[in-house]
RNA sequence: GACCCCGUAGCUCAGCGGUAGAGCAUUUGACUUUUAAUCAAAGGGCCGAUGGUUCGAGACCAUCCGGGGUCACCA
């Protein structure tokens, strides 16, 4: 498909015909670099210039003053801009930089000085094209005002394109290529944390027979040669304790996992998950390790436990508050629920106002009640532990309270951050569990969890006791960058198809 | 899925019934230390799409397509 060039692209290819006229080759191989922009302004001192007697900067012309015989642009690199110097007679091919443009990439060598403006430059004795752009960039500008504040002129703010055309929105700014840094950091963080526990990094079947693990539509799709359906995982958790009982001590993966469900601030159709499990451990233990896990993100990623998201500063310094489920639900509405079926449940969110449907059941109007009345209240690091039986399936009934598991979610700025279990791993009691799931799934329920075969008799053939955690990696990382939206921390969020 | 807002030049936006506008970007000219460089001139648009109302629609109405936001769904 051809699509109609406008003036500038049109401007664009000639000015690259007229250079591959002159000889020059507009898209070279490499080029010797031997500085960052950052590293010569923070380093360059006045008294000592000759340590900046040769430099081979590159990056994108993001900014071009000509003036005549002599001209000034602004390149940037991955670290930041600095400034290049061009003057006739200090470069043979001045000519040729008339047919440069602002989002072309330069390579420049040269020595620093400092401009009578006052700004560490670079002054070039060699000019070389890295890449001819074809496609005009938006130009931001900025400017410092009287007060000293940044105001921005044209900046590239449209948000649909600036998902749709990240690797523009990366050029044009680049201050979001912090978040993005700043999630590498956590990843990186998290892996090293396990690691130095011996814990191993695996991978498992993205592509399922069956999906398990978590209650959510999957993506469908179909293998040809073995013509059979298979799902997108929605969760690593059935396999990762298959490991388990094959005699690994702790694995984890942190991997992309697929739900076929609604898209909003904090939910994209694919998004990362880590998941984990430990051998001989139990869900206690765990909420110890993810405190220390997140107080050692948050101190290597941003060298402090104090995080600032939307209005709220939130302390991730253990110990976090340990609140069991109906506890909480008695702290925030006064009601105690405790023992109660579901015919007393209908009643209590009634008079909370709170309307569920009439055939719920008692885990599912509980949960509800809890979503409606205390989780935006939990800001600070709060386990909420002792889930109901039924809302567990996967869960070792707890050692001491009747109906209830071993179980926690972590919630911070009122959003679930984690969910962790002891895991159970009585093959018989997970058979009836799954098979109650089952029962769910027939009375209409389609995210009930389907029963998986093979892995209840991987647990026949017998699991250590263990405790699994999983962890959103996108709320993490949105968490930690003060960002409100999931699409602000992933590259590239799904959007719908534009027609052609 | 419901409701509200948005879609006009490469970018950011104004125009809200009467000949399509501004700033930046772009082109041409001047300028060998500029800083949103400056000065002078110029080009650039199926006003998201399709129907309708009207003598006349970028504007009003309907439908559709994209996006943002609230809510619902996501235990």
């Amino acid at each position: 498909m051809t699509r109609e060039l406008n003036d500038q692209e049109l401007r664009r290819r000639e000015e690259l015909d007229h250079l591959i006229q002159h000889g020059v080759n507009p898209y070279p191989y490499t080029f010797d670099k031997t500085h960052d922009a950052t590293a010569i302004l923070t380093n360059f001192k006045d008294e000592a210039p000759e340590e900046f007697k040769t430099v081979a900067i590159a990056g994108r012309i993001m900014a071009l003053r000509r003036m005549g015989k002599a001209s000034f642009c602004h390149i940037q690199d991955a670290s930041g801009r600095i400034q290049a110097y061009l003057r006739t007679g200090d470069i043979p091919n001045y000519d040729d930089f008339k047919l440069y443009d602002i989002g072309d990439i330069v390579g420049v060598k040269g020595y620093v000085f400092r401009t009578k403006m006052g700004e560490i430059s670079v002054h070039a004795t060699e000019l070389t094209l890295l890449c001819k752009s074809l496609a005009p960039i938006p130009i931001a500008k900025e400017v410092e005002d009287d007060a000293g504040n940044k105001v921005m002129y044209d900046a590239f703010a449209d948000k649909e394109l600036r998902y749709r055309q990240r690797y523009k929105d990366l050029v044009v700014n680049p201050q979001i290529r912090d978040t993005f840094v700043k999630r590498s950091k956590i990843i990186t963080a998290m892996r090293r944390y396990f690691d130095d526990r011996g814990w191993l990094e695996v991978e498992t079947p993205i592509l399922q027979p069956l999906y398990g693990g978590a209650l959510a539509r999957p993506f469908t799709t179909h293998h040809n040669s073995l013509d059979t359906t298979l799902y997108l995982r929605i969760a690593d958790e059935l396999y990762l304790k298959r490991l388990i009982v094959g005699g690994f001590e702790g694995v984890y993966e942190i991997s992309k996992n697929f739900r076929n469900e609604g898209m909003d601030k904090t939910h994209n159709p694919e998004f990362t998950m880590m998941e984990i499990y430990v051998a001989y451990k139990d869900v206690y233990w765990m909420m110890e390790m993810v405190e220390n896990l997140l107080e050692h993100i948050a101190q290597t990623a941003l060298a402090t436990t104090d995080v600032t998201i939307g209005k709220h500063t939130v302390s991730l310094k253990p110990p976090f508050r340990r609140l069991p489920l109906l506890e909480s639900i008695q702290e925030y509405t006064g009601k105690d629920i405790s023992g109660m079926d579901a015919a007393a449940l209908h009643i209590v969110a009634k008079e909370l106002g709170i309307e569920v449907e009439p055939k719920a059941t008692a885990g599912k109007i509980i949960d509800e009640i809890f979503s409606e009345k205390v989780e935006h209240h939990l800001i600070q690091p709060t386990y909420i532990t002792d889930y109901p039986l039924e809302m567990s399936p996967l869960a070792k009934k707890h050692r001491s309270k009747e109906g209830l598991t071993e179980r926690f979610e972590l919630f911070i700025n009122g959003q679930e951050f984690a969910n962790a279990y002891s895991e159970l791993n009585d093959p018989i009691d997970q058979r009836n569990r799954l098979e109650e799931q089952s029962r769910f799934r027939a009375g209409g329920d389609d995210e009930a969890m389907t029963l998986d075969e093979d892995f209840l008799h991987a647990l026949e053939i017998g699991m250590p006791p263990t405790s699994g955690l999983g962890i959103g990696i996108d709320r993490l990382v949105m968490l930690l960058t003060n960002q409100d939206s999931i699409r602000d921390v992933l590259f590239f969020p799904q959007m719908k198809r534009l027609e052609a």
